[in-house]
DNA sequence: CGGTATCCCCCGCGATACTG
DNA sequence: CAGTATCGCGGGGGATACCG
């Protein structure tokens, strides 16, 4: 696996860690974050166990990833090294890049639950009313449950639940899963989105106004747009 | 091949071409100014021809490159797209990592071949004298008849001799293959490399001396050295 | 020079089952 | 929850030969 390009050069010595299979989404990943080994598969769904146990071995190997165990026999929690946080530079990169130039978003992209996933990193709980608030998601083309989802948000804390969370919901949207993808990657007006109704935004409305104010969206949304 | 890993994260889109074997290096070697396929493959010595076409077919398909054929019949060219040329800041930011914190170079990434198609795009031919100048490279731990090199210069071109061109050498170097490669990529300096006599530089004297102003080196010297 | 065509091998990777 | 073990296959990709 050494010197697998037969060349110093540093992009090649980088490429034979970074450019391979799943890499750099896992990088993502603890970069955003996760230090649990589920917690980076939930970002990362499609990878096998096997594989994603692998990357890590090789990011460690690599000097990118530290291994800590928080208790004796506890699991092990990842996190970044130096070398590791100074790959944002590669993410912020490759991720504009692919905002504008990468291929159009095809059906079998549209996971809704890695959708949420990707969106309850980016609520802005500072925002919301004191306590509790609650927002519930309904996917119109998924599959019967797989296509409901709650935020329960207690600044600055925002957990995803898969069942009714027993809370009443203060906001409730209802909208099909590429048309919310679209708006996350900025390729698609929220507030438009809303008034036209391919978004529908139910509750209080001095709360449902409120709504596009908490969600953040995909931090590559300000790319420039490709021309043509 | 589309949706690969199940996510439109503009990451993962761009990781589905970017993040394949060889295709980094495929993409520096057009970025350098590399058109035609066999100046791409003097870049990259150790992909197959068949891999490289199939490369540069998915970097065609993706919009990074497009083909261009001088005559009819003629072979082809290949040039990088607007989308193309803005990989450069993925080049630079994995360069720049590399640089930094990529493994230490082992002995089978050091391919004098390699070393000096890199040399030969980075040397200031605005500073020599008028007129033709060759330069002579040995390096002493290559097997014979592949560590011989000659550098014919005649602003602004650089020509890659494996033979004695025929005229006098104007200056001649003397080193082995790592020393030359750590100059290049600036881990060690070239100055004292030459005063302390691991790198030997002959010729006319006022010629030899010129000889560290016209090597530029690799792009990415000026990446931060890491710490410890 | 600039590719194709073919063969074939290996191993990357997914799937499944099992464990502490 | 956080992995490990095992199996099996598909195809990525290396080697070689051939071609216009």
């Amino acid at each position: 696996m050494t010197s697998q390009f037969g060349q110093f050069c540093p992009i090649a010595l980088a490429s034979e860690v970074l450019a391979q299979k799943w890499m750099l989404l896992v990088v993502r990943e603890l970069n955003a974050g996760a230090t649990r080994f589920n917690e980076i598969r939930r970002g990362v769904p499609r990878i096998s166990a096997t594989l994603l146990k692998q990357r890590l071995t090789q990011l460690e190997d690599a000097g990118i990833v530290a291994r800590r165990w928080v208790q004796p026999d506890g699991p092990d929690e990842y996190v970044l090294t130096k070398a590791g946080t100074e790959l944002k530079q590669v993410l912020s990169a490759v991720g504009t890049w692919g905002q504008r130039w990468a291929r159009k978003i095809e059906n079998d992209d549209l996971d809704p639950s890695w959708l949420v996933w990707a969106m309850h990193r980016r609520i802005d709980t500072s925002m919301m009313p004191n306590g509790r608030t609650v927002i519930a998601f309904h996917f119109t083309d998924a599959p019967r449950n797989h296509n409901l989802f709650w935020f329960v948000c207690k600044h600055p804390q925002v957990d995803i639940c898969v069942k009714p969370p027993g809370f009443e919901e203060d906001v409730s949207v209802v909208t099909d899963t590429r048309t919310m993808a679209e708006v996350w990657r900025g390729i698609r007006p929220l507030r438009q989105s809303i008034s036209n109704g391919r978004i529908q935004v139910k509750g209080r409305s001095a709360l449902q106004r409120k709504f596009p104010e908490w969600l953040m969206l995909s931090v590559f949304v300000s790319a420039k747009q490709r021309p043509n």
